[in-house]
DNA sequence: CCTCGACGATCAGGATACGCATTCGCGGCT
DNA sequence: AGCCGCGAATGCGTATCCTGATCGTCGAGG
């Protein structure tokens, strides 16, 4: 999952971008509102965090402008503390959430979570595909009950594929979705790691769709729409 | 755990903080309603104790404004002599428990454990994971039965650990729970004292999730949701 | 049915980041 | 003064990641 936090404090900027990379996401910083609408209007993001406060573009207009150019990302929106008016203008202007200054590092992390599952259109933490549960609130994962030990990175591709369910998703995609901005685009580490989960989970747990990419569907409901 | 108190008068506060600190509590001190709420609000705490007769804001006030803004930690309410009237705003603003001045230390203590342990979801005032057994009364461990010498510090971590068991916890969360405003956050404490308790409680008690944190798992039920 | 091209899967190597153990100096407590 | 716990620094071992190369497979066209 990748997010985008717009937030001109450097300080809570950076604090911010490590606690949430401490958790799983990849994060890209922009400290300006220029600067954060071009990346929010570039790039492929999972989330943005938004501080209203900024200097030359404010924040509002950032998001209107995202939502007029029909970005359908989720937001959550920060605000100094307090300003009621903030809020209904933001949810107005289109935030599908709202966090007020000061904050608890570990309740953003909530509403992140539930934000980005919301937007996946799922209601429970765990996602469900055949005998695989993943389990977003304490990282795990299991194969017909039994606890499946994933490194970091093959647990993001897997919780992308999950997250998206029936969905084909290209390795241009996953790429894009797992790692921030910098990153070598021509490597073969998704087909590396789609290997090594098909290893661990079972081989028909990723379908190859070839040409396209990736999916992941749920036997439960399989074949037939 | 780490407490908050909120405590206009120096000298009670100071005591309290020390008494707090000596039974293995991490504790912020707070002289004012409107710093003690901009505290409560950005930071973590897993208890608050607040005094309700404060200058400026009023306790009341303050406890009002965390729980609309959702703050969730239990609150211990200290108030002058035995006013009747003050404990029932009190309870009814959001307190959890009540304690009138002048009161035994013991007893602060006592009652702020079982709000600690309720708010974890535990009933009982032991703490079980495998063959340890962490009594939070007295504060001894046992493995097997047979008393383990932990040091401060290690108590502090294990016991995070336990109140949420099969969670995982981040290296961030833990600093953040253990040691007190401010405290360098580039640290490998948190890692020394891990391989600490591993040296006195066995190498499977606390799992190590790479690149997220730690887990302690509970072996008596864990296979087969 | 066979061949060929393109794409994907797999493997092995080296680089790296991460966590672990150990050491050491400081400071508080006895 | 001596002991002990704490936390910073250091070096080591290893899981994990990425790269590049090779092998396998699918599908189209002859």
């Amino acid at each position: 999952m990748r997010i985008l936090i717009v937030e001109d404090e450097p300080t809570l900027g950076r604090q911010l971008k490590t606690t949430l990379e401490q958790n799983g996401y990849a994060v890209d910083l922009s400290v300006d509102g220029e600067d954060g609408h071009f990346m929010g209007s570039s790039e492929d993001y999972d989330a943005v965090i938004l501080d209203l406060g900024l200097p030359e573009i404010d924040g509002l207009t950032v998001l209107g402008m995202w939502r007029k150019e029909g970005r359908k990302f989720p937001v959550l929106v920060l605000t100094a503390r307090d300003s009621w008016s903030d809020k209904v203008a933001g949810l107005d202007a289109g935030a599908d959430d709202y966090l007020a200054k000061p904050f608890q590092t570990e309740e953003l992390i909530a509403r992140l979570r539930a934000l980005i599952r919301r937007a996946s259109g799922n209601s429970s933490s765990e996602l469900i595909a055949g005998d695989v549960r993943l389990d977003t609130r304490s990282g795990r994962v299991t194969l017909n009950g039994e606890p499946v030990k994933l490194t970091a990175q093959e647990y993001k591709l897997l919780s992308y594929l999950l997250h998206h369910k029936g969905k084909v998703v290209s390795r241009t995609e996953l790429i894009e979705h797992i790692y921030d901005q910098d990153f070598d685009r021509d490597s073969n580490t998704i087909e590396v790691f789609v290997t090594r989960i098909r290893k661990k989970l079972g081989p028909d747990v990723i379908t190859t769709i070839r040409g396209l990419g990736y999916s992941l569907d749920d036997p439960a409901q399989p074949k037939r729409g």
